[in-house]
DNA sequence: TATTGTTATACTCTATAACTATA
DNA sequence: TATAGTTATAGAGTATAACAATA
C-alpha cells in the first residue's frame, strides 16, 4: 500500500479526478489505514508541543493506566520489539516523566511508574488526544463511533467485538 | 503508536490478560491502525508468492485500471513521493508487467501501461486480496463491510462517504 | 533451559535536496 | 517560473542476533 504520512501535516492525498481508484476503496485494508494515517496526522502535530510522538505518548499512557507494569508487558501489549522499546522507556525516564522500580518478584525485570509530572503530562495529552478524535473525527455520531470501533475490532479480534 | 508488522503473519498482539488498554482501545486511530495491520498481515504472505509487496501490487493494480497514468498521478493517488516511487516502477517494469511509453502530449512524462503478463499477474493478485478481505474477514456480514468502508471513508474524507 | 532487559546492527520505509529536460 | 522524472542521501521505523543476569 502506502497512503503515507509525510512532513507531518500534509493535506489529505486525493480526490484524484482522473484516476481510477474504486478497487482499491473496495478494501477494507485501504480504507482502515487511510482513517489511521488521518487520525494520526491531526494528532501528532497537536502532541508535538510536548516532545511527544504517538508511540512516546502511547507507551507513557500504557505506564500510567498500569502501574508496575514491566517493559515485557508494554511490548506484549503494543506489539514494539524489546530491542525498540529500550530507547522509548529511555526518553521518558530522562525527561522525568517515568521511572523504574525493582520488580517486588522478579528480579531481572523492572517495574514502571509515571511521576508526578509525567502523570500531568499525560492527562493533559490524553485529554487533547480525546478532544481531537473526537472533534476532526466528529463527522460521526456518537453512534457511528460506537459501531466503528466494534467493527474494527471484530476485523482485527474476530467476533469478540 | 505501534502495533506494529512483525516477521510477516506473527501472531495478533494480545489479548493482554493483566494490563489495561481501555483509553487506547476507546480511539479510533488505535483501532483503524490494528484493523489494517491485521488485514495486510493476511494480505501480505499471499502475495509473496509474485514477489509482490502490498505497495508492488497497489501500484500494478492503479496502472492497470488507468492505462497511461504518469507517475506524477500515482504518486498524488497512493501518497508516495516521487523519488520512492521510482524503484516501485523499476522494478515492476524490469519482471515485464509494466512499460512506459512516451506521453502524447507532454514530453517530460511517461505514460504506463500494464503488459499482457502484468494484467494477467494484477488479476490474479487482485482476485486473491479481494477473496482474503471478505474470508479472513468475514467475521463480516456484507452489510457491516459496506457500513465499515462508509464509516472509514467518512473520517478519512469528511462527509463525502 | 527459558526469560528480562540490553547492545549492536541490518533492513525497510519515508522524507529532503538538488539536478535534467521539458512546459 | 514551474513541473515530471530522477539521483543521492538522510532519517524513522522495524527486525535479528547475541549477551549478562536472573528465573
Amino acid at each position: 500500500m502506502s497512503v503515507i504520512s509525510h512532513p507531518a501535516d500534509t493535506p489529505p492525498p486525493e480526490p484524484n479526478p482522473g484516476v481510477d481508484t474504486r478497487f482499491l476503496e473496495s478494501l477494507i485494508g485501504y480504507n482502515a489505514r487511510r482513517a489511521a494515517l488521518a487520525i494520526i496526522g491531526h494528532v501528532l502535530p497537536r502532541l508535538e508541543p510536548w516532545g511527544l510522538r504517538v508511540v512516546d505518548f502511547t507507551v507513557l499512557t500504557l505506564i500510567a493506566h498500569n502501574p508496575g507494569i514491566t517493559s515485557r508487558q508494554v511490548c506484549a501489549a503494543l506489539d514494539i520489539l524489546p530491542p525498540n522499546l529500550v530507547g522509548l522507556v529511555r526518553g521518558l525516564e530522562q525527561r522525568g516523566w517515568i521511572e523504574r522500580r525493582d520488580h517486588p518478584t522478579d528480579r531481572r525485570a523492572q517495574a514502571l511508574y509515571v511521576t508526578p509530572r509525567g502523570a500531568a503530562v499525560q492527562a493533559q495529552a490524553q485529554a487533547l488526544v480525546s478532544a481531537v478524535e473526537s472533534s476532526d473525527v466528529t463527522h460521526l455520531d456518537d453512534v457511528e463511533r460506537t459501531m466503528l470501533i466494534r467493527l474494527l475490532r471484530k476485523v482485527y479480534l474476530g467476533r469478540n467485538a
